[in-house]
DNA sequence: TTGTAGGCGTTATCAA
DNA sequence: TTGATAACGCCTACAA
C-alpha cells in the first residue's frame, strides 16, 4: 500500500487497455459507456490520482508559471502575486515563488531552475542591470514565454503589465507645486530600473512644467528599500526642501523614520506624496498623499497575457499601461496652505 | 534546434553512454577523468541542462514544497513566504504557493493540486474547519510529510511552528489593564482557528487575572480579514468599552476606519493593542502598541522542519512556538495616563 | 570504470 | 471504439 495507484493499476483492475483509462480521465474520444463506468469505478475503488509529474514528462507542458519578484516581504508585491495567483489558478495553472532581491546573480538562478523545472512561462519583474549572455542564450533556446511585470525590459520581450509612472509621478509633483511646495526633492528607485527611471523623469517634467527649479542635491538615488529611505531622509532633509515625492512606500517609512530623528514634521515641514497606497494610509497621521498603483490587477493582466502566449496566442506584443491614481490627502499640505490663505 | 539537448544528445555528442553522462552530472561514481572532460565539454557545447521533471519522475522527488496561505494579500503573510523560501531555497528546493481564502474548499482543492503535483512536503496554515474524510484518506495513502504554520491541527499532524498566541494576547491585555481600561473588548480571529482560540483565551485569563470582567458584549468574532474589523468597530464602539483589543493587523485597520467614522479617537476615546506589527507603525499616530510575531523565522523554522522530515527524519512531532513581542507605544493609552496622574 | 536495459507514469501513434 | 507499444528524459540495477 506504500505506492500510489497508477494507470495501470487501474487498466488491470477494470480489465481494460491505459489507453482507454487515459482517455476516460482526460474524457477524451469517445469511450463506450459500459467500459467507461468500469474504468470510473476503478478508478474511485484505488483512489487513484494521475501523476501529473509524468504527464508533464509526456505532454510537454507543466501547467506552472515562474514568478519572480524582488522582494515577496516589500508590502507592493504580495497583491500583485495575489493578483497572478488568481488568474493562474483559474486557468489551472499554478505559481512557482521566487525572490531575487534585484539581485542579478539570484535572478539567473532562480530563471535557470525555472527552466530546468520546465515552467511553461514566466512572470518578471526584471532586477536592474543586464541579462549575461549565457542567460540570454539559453531563453532564447528554450523559446518559453515572458511577460514582465511593473518594470520592462524590451531586450528580453515587449510583453509587459506596467503601470503609467511617468505620469504617476508627474501627477504628485504637480500636486505638491499645487500645494505650494517650491524646492522639491525626489527619492527614487535605483535608476537603472525602467519604472525608477519613468518616475524620475515624470518629476523632472513637472518641476519644469511648474516653472520649479531641479535641484541635483535634491534627487536622491535609493533601492527601494526602508533602509535606503531612511538613508536618503537624512541626507535630504540637511538641504531643507519644502516638498518631497518619495518613489515607493517603503522608502516612505524609512524616510519619515529620518524626519522623525531629525525632528522635522509632515506637512508642516515638508510636504509629502509617496508612491503605491495601502489601507492604512488613510487612516494614520499624517495621512498620506499617494499615487495607488493597481496591483491586483498587475498580476491579474500579466498572467492572462502569459497564459495566452503559453497557449499559442502569437499576436503581437502587448505593453499594457495601466493608470495610477492621485489619492490626495493632507501629507502634502494641500489643506495646511488652503488654512493659512484663510487667515490672510 | 527547436529542441533542448537531452542526456541522449550529450552523449552521443561525446561519444560515451547515458550513464556516464548522468554520473558527470550528479558527479557521482568516479568518471575517468578523460571521459569526464569530454562529457563536460560536450555538457557545454550543447548547452545541456538537465530537465527535472524527467528526473523527478525518476526519482520520485521534485524538490518542491507546496505552501498554502489564507491570502498572501494579508500582510502577514508575506514574510512568513519569504522565509520559507530563503530556506527551501537554500536546501535546493522551490516553493509552489497557493491561496485558500481560510476555505475549506479552495484548501482541499489546493491540497490535491499539491500532491498530484508530486510536492515533496507541504507548509499550511489550515483554514478554519475540518478535513473531510476521502482527504484525510488521500493524504494518508500519499503519506508525505506537513509541517503546519501559525495555526495548529493535531488531527493532521503534531509538527507546527506557531507562535505563543496565548502569552501575546495575555500580555496585551494586561498591559491594557496597567494603563487602566476598566472596560476591555475583544475583536477576535475566527474562533475555529486554532490561534484565534488561543488568543482569546489570553483575553480572557488576563482579564480574570487583572479581576476585570469578561463581557460578553464586548467579544466579537471577526475573520481577521479588514471588512470584518471594520463591522466589528461599529458594533463594538456601540458599548463603550475603554480598551481594545485586536488579534490581527488587518482588523485593527477596520476598526480604526469605524472609529474614524463614530468620530472617537485612539487613545483618548479608547485604548488598543494590535497583533502584529510592522515598520509603518511606529512613524504614524496613533503610534499603535502592538504584539510582534517573528514572522520571517516562522517561515524559515517552518521550511527547515519540513525539509528534515522530508529528508527522513522521523524523530518526534517538533511543536515550535516562537515568543511574540509586546512593543508598547502609545495606542494603549499609557502615556495618556501618566500625564493625568502628574496632573493630580 | 563504463555500458545496457528497464523503470518512473502519462500520452500518443498506429493497428486491429 | 479499443489495444499494444513507443516516446518523454532521466536514474540505476546489473553486467561487462
Amino acid at each position: 500500500m506504500g505506492k500510489a495507484a497508477s494507470i495501470y493499476d487501474v487498466a488491470r483492475e477494470s480489465g481494460v487497455s491505459v489507453f482507454t483509462v487515459s482517455a476516460v480521465v482526460n474524457n477524451k474520444s469517445h469511450v463506450g459507456k459500459g467500459l467507461r463506468e468500469r474504468v470510473e469505478a476503478a478508478i474511485r475503488k484505488l483512489n487513484y490520482r494521475p501523476n501529473l509529474i509524468a504527464r508533464s514528462l509526456a505532454n510537454q507542458r507543466t501547467h506552472t508559471i515562474g514568478m519572480i519578484v524582488p522582494d515577496i516581504g516589500n508590502p507592493f508585491f504580495p497583491l500583485v502575486v495575489r493578483g497572478a495567483e488568481d488568474a493562474a489558478q483559474k486557468h489551472g495553472y499554478n505559481l512557482l515563488l521566487c525572490n531575487s532581491d534585484d539581485s542579478l546573480d539570484k535572478e539567473e538562478k532562480a530563471i535557470e531552475l525555472l527552466l530546468s523545472k520546465r515552467v511553461d512561462g514566466i512572470l518578471l519583474t526584471k532586477a536592474a542591470g543586464d541579462f549575461r549572455p549565457p542567460l540570454r542564450q539559453m531563453i532564447k533556446e528554450v523559446d518559453i514565454p515572458f511577460v514582465l511585470v511593473m518594470r520592462t525590459y524590451p531586450k528580453l520581450t515587449k510583453d509587459a503589465v506596467i503601470t503609467d509612472d511617468y505620469h504617476g509621478a508627474y501627477e504628485a509633483v504637480s500636486h505638491l507645486a499645487r500645494a505650494g511646495r517650491k524646492r522639491i526633492g525626489l527619492v527614487s528607485g535605483p535608476l537603472k530600473v525602467s519604472n525608477a527611471k519613468e518616475r524620475w523623469q515624470g518629476f523632472h517634467d513637472a518641476l519644469k512644467a511648474e516653472g520649479l527649479p531641479y535641484e541635483q542635491d535634491l534627487v536622491i538615488e535609493g533601492d527601494y528599500r526602508l533602509e535606503s529611505g531612511f538613508r536618503a531622509g537624512h541626507s535630504l532633509f540637511s538641504r531643507r526642501p519644502d516638498g518631497i515625492y518619495v518613489a515607493n512606500h517603503l522608502m516612505t517609512i524609512g524616510l519619515l523614520q529620518a524626519a522623525e530623528e531629525m525632528g522635522l514634521r509632515c506637512p508642516e515641514d515638508f510636504g509629502l506624496v509617496s508612491f503605491d497606497d495601502y489601507p492604512w494610509l488613510g487612516i494614520f497621521r499624517p495621512r498620506l498623499t499617494t499615487v495607488e498603483l493597481p496591483k491586483h490587477q498587475l498580476g491579474t493582466e500579466a498572467a492572462e497575457l502569459l497564459i495566452k502566449r503559453i497557449t499559442g496566442d502569437a499576436s503581437k506584443p502587448v505593453l499594457r499601461k495601466l493608470q495610477p491614481e492621485l489619492r490626495i490627502r493632507e501629507s502634502c499640505g494641500f489643506g495646511l496652505r488652503a488654512a493659512e490663505e484663510e487667515k490672510e
